[in-house]
DNA sequence: CGCGCTATTGAGAGAGCTCAATGTGCGTGG
DNA sequence: CCACGCACATTGAGCTCTCTCAATAGCGCG
């Protein structure tokens, strides 16, 4: 089932047909090991997944090996839905942590979509949404260097685990390698590593063992030219 | 009305009700200026267009002016179909060429919808379709130089051109300046200039006069790293 | 308590950038 | 019909951000 908190139900006006709806689905889950994919580039899957527990990531790897990272998943993400109509995966999913994750078929969402029209409005904004993300970090690796693209990713990923709930005060867990990262942003794990330095000393975050902390998000969001818009969440910032 | 050779019929198994509601539309036509805006960022457009004629992009601009264009967009696309669930535009889009857009109000939209429900599949999908060539984007800035960077540019706008019938051959109509090209592949025209020469050094391209001619599509596919699923088209591939 | 993964550091190299000048084609007005 | 202006393309030379290569350090876990 799915929880009423779930962000499709806090970000989308649903009504108590769809909310009962959701929460009376059955999701078959599976929980997958860090680095395990959970969908492989040119599969054609008949399900979706949600993620219930853990970090995923979206990747593509190239001829000689280098990988990009597309994007992270974070619980309450439906990371391949895009499946529902695109019969071949273009890419592939990993789980990034130890990872629980609900599956639903294609069938079970047509339906649903079918009786809940609304619903269906809810799951394409969401993948709207994605497609947002997208735009932003193109913006990020085409005109921003190394510095406030790191900023960027940082306050992206702080206020979409915030809209689950999974922060505290300012802080969140990171639960991603200086490898991952660099593989996300476009560059080197040598050179992630002395941006996270330079974050660190201008005391703009702190991060270890895994926990991000966000020292200043004012001047955090004006080195990364940060506007949460994009997001389309409504949500409040940090103080 | 909406041809019937449009790219979501074609693409999207619809029915005779579907291909007479699409055909009997009535679309506000609208004609713009090279560098004019269409949609700007932060706006709330009630309406969404169909480009009829020309070419147009979505794009950003950050802080110090430095521009992002985001996607390029040609006849037979919805640029700003995604207003149709996010109500606040996070970016802006602007005709490259003198334009002839057809608008759409949203209630309009929902209301074909709501009626049709498979040409809200049909909608959904092609804005699925789009978040994978922003992904493909990524992969380029990320982890592909500016030569095969640019290369894979070039496959994708001749395929999406061919989609739409739009090419001759292995010509079709290229109407963007080397410094759109730039600002899209987050390089600077200098730059452009230069890769553009080698790829005709190289023989695999012609350039002139805004007229793109593909001279090797199987070497410039694989400078490139070009694999045309993410178009998701089904189409034949220039001989 | 040692292996393996991740993080850190140093130093040299290079792809692409900046700045700036020059060339070229075309539309327009006199 | 030609001169002019303007946008775009091209070229040169020096510079820098980020990469590559390589070594070392730290930490978690079996």
């Amino acid at each position: 089932m799915i929880d009423a908190s779930h962000r499709l139900v806090r970000f989308f006006p649903l009504g108590e047909a769809e909310r009962n709806a959701l929460a009376t689905l059955p999701l078959i889950r599976h929980t997958f090991a860090p680095h395990q994919d959970i969908v492989q580039q040119g599969e054609r899957p008949g399900q979706c997944c949600l993620i219930v527990e853990g970090w995923a990531c979206r990747y593509r790897t190239l001829q000689q090996g280098e990988r990009q990272i597309l994007s992270f998943h974070i619980p309450g993400d439906l990371p391949d839905i895009q499946s529902l109509h695109l019969p071949v995966t273009d890419h592939s999913l990993a789980a990034i942590t130890p990872l629980t994750a609900g599956f639903l078929s294609h069938a079970q969402i047509h339906d649903l979509i079918a009786e809940h029209p609304r619903l269906g409005s809810a799951l394409w904004k969401d993948t709207l949404i994605d497609a947002a993300i997208y735009r932003e970090w193109i913006v990020g690796m085409g005109r921003k260097e190394a510095l406030p693209r790191m900023a960027h990713l940082l306050c992206e990923v702080f206020l979409r685990m915030q809209a689950v709930g999974l922060t505290t005060q300012h802080s969140c867990s990171l639960p991603i390698t200086q490898t991952d990262m660099s593989d996300a942003l476009g560059l080197t794990s040598v050179h992630v590593n002395r941006v996270l330095q330079d974050l660190r000393r201008q005391e703009l975050i702190a991060l270890e063992h895994r926990t991000l902390t966000i020292l200043d998000w004012s001047r955090l969001e004006a080195v990364a030219e940060f506007d949460p818009t994009y997001l389309h969440q409504n949500l409040s910032v940090p103080a």
